[in-house]
DNA sequence: GCTCAAAATTTTAGGCTTGAAATATATTCA
DNA sequence: TGAATATATTTCAAGCCTAAAATTTTGAGC
């Protein structure tokens, strides 16, 4: 048998699983909330927004490997976000010289022009659906977050 | 101009969204893990357990609406899942006494059967992910998440 | 009863996501 | 050099997800 929690007697694991049910709820609330305003406000979406904020932060341009990994998602699902990004003239594509199986990827012009937009009406955002996390928790909750990833995530 | 960190002195919002940020990296850590885990495992998705656990918890029966209300996510997604699922065996479609519009969805006993043993698993897996979070964090961590949602999400 | 708005669900079109296969290029090393 | 392996990316099929439209049934008011 495993541990139990000395208060409540329950298990940990039991404890452990009614904290990720709680974390799973409020980042589906706060994701339904931005993305129904990212698609009201700029119709667009998180997952464009996901990535133009990774190539505003690195404004040479990323590899697709790059972009990918950093996102965490699969390589295949940034092939398709960057098509549409490319439609609608925020990035472009550049061919890497001396290697002509890379492309790198840059926001235009255009694109980082829209996302300072965006970026600064998406902390708006957070910042209004937040309003209840008060500064002294922040710390303490971003460093149990960064616990759940520590050996086990190697980024 | 917004309210700021008396420590850093940065404004609120900003620390706002780095906790977003963190919590969205996290969520996503733990859920691509569980997700391979119950391809793997089960060759099953997170999408249909989670159906598969609000049905095991109303025995009776849920109707359609209801699942798509409490799992947060759109009517029209819940009608797909739930197709695969009667597909396998794991759910029935049974019709309403006195509302043809409404349909009650049910576990079979091979999907409660089932539901069963991908639920102790999946405990296990969440407790494996979460094990650097202490007991006397999860209290605290819990409030803070529940303080996110509170004022904002009427449910 | 009739009409019309509300409710429950499904359908549809389009975007997101994955894992696996395919394609093309680069590198290693015998 | 040439063959095998590794790397970068795209394509593909299938499932997830949404908003909006369509379908069917119910219920209210007349």
């Amino acid at each position: 048998m495993s541990a139990t929690d000395p208060v409540t007697g329950h298990p940990m694991s039991k404890q452990r699983l009614r904290l990720w049910l709680h974390m799973l709820k409020t980042a589906r609330f706060v994701e339904n909330e931005l993305r129904e305003r990212m698609r009201i406000t700029y119709q667009s979406t998180l997952p464009r927004f996901d990535v133009m904020a990774m190539l505003d932060r690195t404004r040479e341009g990323l590899l697709m490997s790059q972009l990918s990994q950093q996102l965490m998602v699969s390589n295949g699902n940034v092939t398709g976000i960057i098509d549409r990004l490319v439609q609608d003239g925020y990035v472009v594509r550049v061919s890497v010289k001396g290697d002509k199986r890379a492309t790198l990827v840059r926001l235009t012009p255009k694109g980082i022009e829209k996302f300072a937009e965006m970026a600064a009406e998406h902390e708006r955002w957070i910042d209004e659906l937040m309003d209840n996390v008060q500064d002294q928790d922040i710390e303490h909750f971003i460093d149990a977050l960064n616990h759940i990833r520590k050996d086990h995530q190697h980024d």
